[in-house]
DNA sequence: ACCTCCCCATGACAAGTGTCAGGGCGCGGT
DNA sequence: ACCGCGCCCTGACACTTGTCATGGGGAGGT
């Protein structure tokens, strides 16, 4: 039987890296091709046809899960398997809903990432099982699509004019969009319902 | 000459594990011990004598920068590298300060990362230059001792009364103390100060 | 002794924010 | 045809926030 071939994506070269040194000592397992950036994927896909794609969720350019999704589209015979930094629940769903294969954090244990990295290639799937709960209360996003452009355009700690300005509505509208937005994440406040949503990867 | 020892401190198993096996890599270096958390590094140290410890700034229990202290008054052989996957400009002054011997930020290029362990041990300075540069236009935090406690106690979106309360003040002299922080970060905004505060490494 | 700076506080005003009631438009499902 | 829901808007009200003037107390430097 071959090896594995992989494609590793991760912004921060240096992790990028020191994967590529710990997965490269199994014996079965090949790093073909590195890349730091979402939008690179796919090329580096299409030209060195790995097995499985290691993906970070956090990355210039494209992310991690809308780089699954079009990495999918373009080589569905590349399963994927989200390595990640933060545990957010509805990256777990969203991950999964694009087609991911796999989910892990990166504070598993190192010895578990080529048993992983064998079983998304086998054709399992993958789940941080701690992870799987959380995302199954936190749900999906309550927020309309509305709600979440606002809040996100809301994370740099623009005023509501700003807000409105940017996103060509009243300030009336974007009150608005933001009051409902707090009663749903059941914050009091402009700043609470940002770190509660971006919390649960819902922006 | 016989190898380096090495410390290694994060608290992403996986990052640890996979930045182990690539210094390992290295015929000259060698990790002999590895720790998740801050407060445990200056136990590590003193049982395992390592010439080189590779800290992280963000780790649970004692951060990256109050270890190279301990560690520095504990086991004065032992050189220090922060190694970290921001590059806020006060992180890189507090730790030169605290009396670390190398900075660098996880997005370069991994080939590097030996090198720099090697010039830490020979007793040399390892900065990122792109870094030093921007610790040198945002300077020293220009935060009172309070404005930055209140800053920080803004941080997760409280309000003025939850803030009061919390530091035992009254709520005129909370919105003082912002009003002021907001001046000296050029934000507009409480929000803004945070961001602004933050991504310098002042809070 | 004096000055400066930080700390804490008060009171008052203007601006910004969160909430609510109301109404219009368009879309999809029963 | 009707209803529910998301979207956009208005206007109004109460509350929070940011700013400013002002003042007292303490620590440190000249």
């Amino acid at each position: 039987m071959s090896t594995i071939r992989l494609l590793l994506a991760d912004d921060q070269a240096l992790v990028r890296g020191a994967l590529s040194a710990l997965l490269s000592l199994e014996p079965d397992l090949e790093v073909v091709v590195e890349v730091g950036a979402g939008d690179e994927v796919v090329p580096a896909a299409l030209e060195h046809h790995p097995d499985v794609a290691l993906l970070d969720v956090e990355m210039p350019g494209m992310d991690g899960i809308a780089a699954t999704a079009a990495l999918r589209a373009a080589a569905p015979d590349t399963r994927v398997l989200i390595v990640t930094t933060f545990g957010r629940p509805g990256y777990l769903r969203r991950a999964l809903q694009a087609g991911a294969s796999g989910f892990v954090v990166k504070d598993t244990p190192a010895a578990q990432l080529a048993d992983a990295v064998r079983r998304v290639h086998a054709g399992l799937r993958v789940v941080d099982p701690a992870l799987a709960t959380d995302s199954l209360v936190a749900g999906e996003s309550p927020l309309t699509a509305r709600e979440t452009d606002v809040l996100r355009a809301a994370r740099d700690g623009s005023s509501v004019a700003t807000i409105a300005a940017r996103l060509f509505l009243s300030e009336g509208t974007v009150r608005n969009h933001l009051s409902s937005a707090i009663g749903k994440t059941g914050a009091t406040n402009r700043a609470e319902a940002v770190i509660a949503a971006d919390g649960n990867g819902w922006l």
